[in-house]
DNA sequence: TAATGATTGTTAAAGATTGTTAAAAATTAG
DNA sequence: CTAATTTTTAACAATCTTTAACAATCATTA
């Protein structure tokens, strides 16, 4: 596994090395720069996945560095990270196309929090997306294709299986509450609905049945765990 | 130009009406809920790309909503809008799959600006970069040109067909409704008019069956979707 | 424990929507 | 005006969702 890259600009030293031994730790790998000018070099050099600028540095400052590599990558995420938070200083951070302003003093669990949340979007679009595919067993669930899938064998599943499936796969070993689901797909908890989801559990186990650790259990009353 | 559509969710009458005229003066098209009830509600009958939800709500909080928003849609950005400022809510907020947390008080234009980063990532995502062409997998197709290319293979495409795909690229792993896609290109949303849609439905599969994770889904009673 | 009513399991059918193909009608190009 | 192309209509097949019917199970209480 490739690490992330993070280019950090911070020419307060405490702060620098405390910062990037943290980002070490949780996995990144980090550059740490005591200037802008530096910084920016550095970003020409090598290669990056995400910048985290301070504003006031010496030889040159975190917006002009921002506005720099803008102009040779239009995408890469920017984190401003400053004591300056007086609100024209945020609007020019995010003028100039930064993904977060943070001001000083912060977290480091936010920062990393921060950080995460932004790698989740852009790393999300390289690898077209694989939030919703599930593994049950030996089946393997694909809720955006609608497929699941248990070794040579596809079965096509229609909407609203899928959408039945998905919710309890994301409530694995919990109980998927009736009205919660009927509310939910078929917008309206009536009895006929209800009857009508019935039937969807019981197409489901059938599906389901080549793994009998796989199951749909009912629990009266409230409604239906999947265990596994 | 389709507005985009974002959910609030706030309880203070005051802000909520203010925040949603000001969103609206910006483009926006803003649905205000005065509970996380009504929101989630909300959030399933109707189509939005993006959240804003205040925690501290009356009938369900903004947590609970989040979660519950996660379970059926893992991708849409959202935005905690709120006073807790504790460390611990704002980590909660991020594991939940926050896009950003927003302490008040916070100026209006930081909060266009935040929303504006969010976007830029998201929206950048879905459309292939340039206006009029988008990359289907190794397909390419140029809306307006009308052309669909699979490496040397070219696809000279009728006004209708290239239309519909248009608008399922432009919904791309999203559903197209049915209406919308008639009265838009068809004008009229009647019986024979939907045929004729299913017609050219069957034609662009037909097009884009080289590659198999190319894919127009259909929505039982609700409309298609194109996924990849 | 047996009886009762509510909930759930299962299957099949009915009704509505969608898939597909081909021919007819309308539009456009030469 | 004729030929080619595009779009609509028609016809029939396939699929999806709901409804109905009856069986099985669970919880409650006499």
């Amino acid at each position: 596994m490739i690490k992330t890259r993070i280019l950090l600009a911070e020419d307060d030293e405490n702060l620098g090395s405390l910062l990037k031994e943290y980002l070490n730790i949780k996995g990144y790998e980090t550059e740490l720069y005591p200037d802008g000018n530096k910084a920016f070099k550095g970003f020409i050099k090598e290669h990056f996945d995400l910048c985290i600028l301070d504003i006031m540095m010496p030889a040159k400052d975190g917006f002009t560095v921002a506005k720099e590599i803008r102009l040779i990558n239009s995408d890469i995420p920017i984190i401003f990270l400053t004591a300056k938070s007086l609100k024209e200083d945020v609007l020019e951070g995010f003028t100039i196309g930064a993904d977060d302003y943070i001001t000083k003093p912060f977290s480091m669990e936010e920062l990393i929090s921060r950080i995460e949340a932004i790698l989740r979007r852009t790393k999300h679009g390289q690898d077209g997306g694989s939030l919703d595919v599930f593994q049950l067993g030996n089946y393997n669930f694909d809720a955006k294709k609608q497929l699941l899938t248990y070794g040579k064998k596809v079965q096509k599943l229609t909407t609203k299986e899928s959408e039945l499936l998905k919710l309890l796969c994301n409530n694995k070993n919990k109980v998927l509450e009736r009205n919660f689901a009927l509310r939910t797909i078929w917008i309206d908890d009536n009895y006929f609905n209800a009857r009508s989801m019935d039937v969807y559990i019981t197409k489901l186990r059938k599906y389901l049945k080549d793994e009998p650790s796989i199951e749909i259990i009912n629990v009266h009353g409230k409604g239906y765990k999947l265990i596994c």
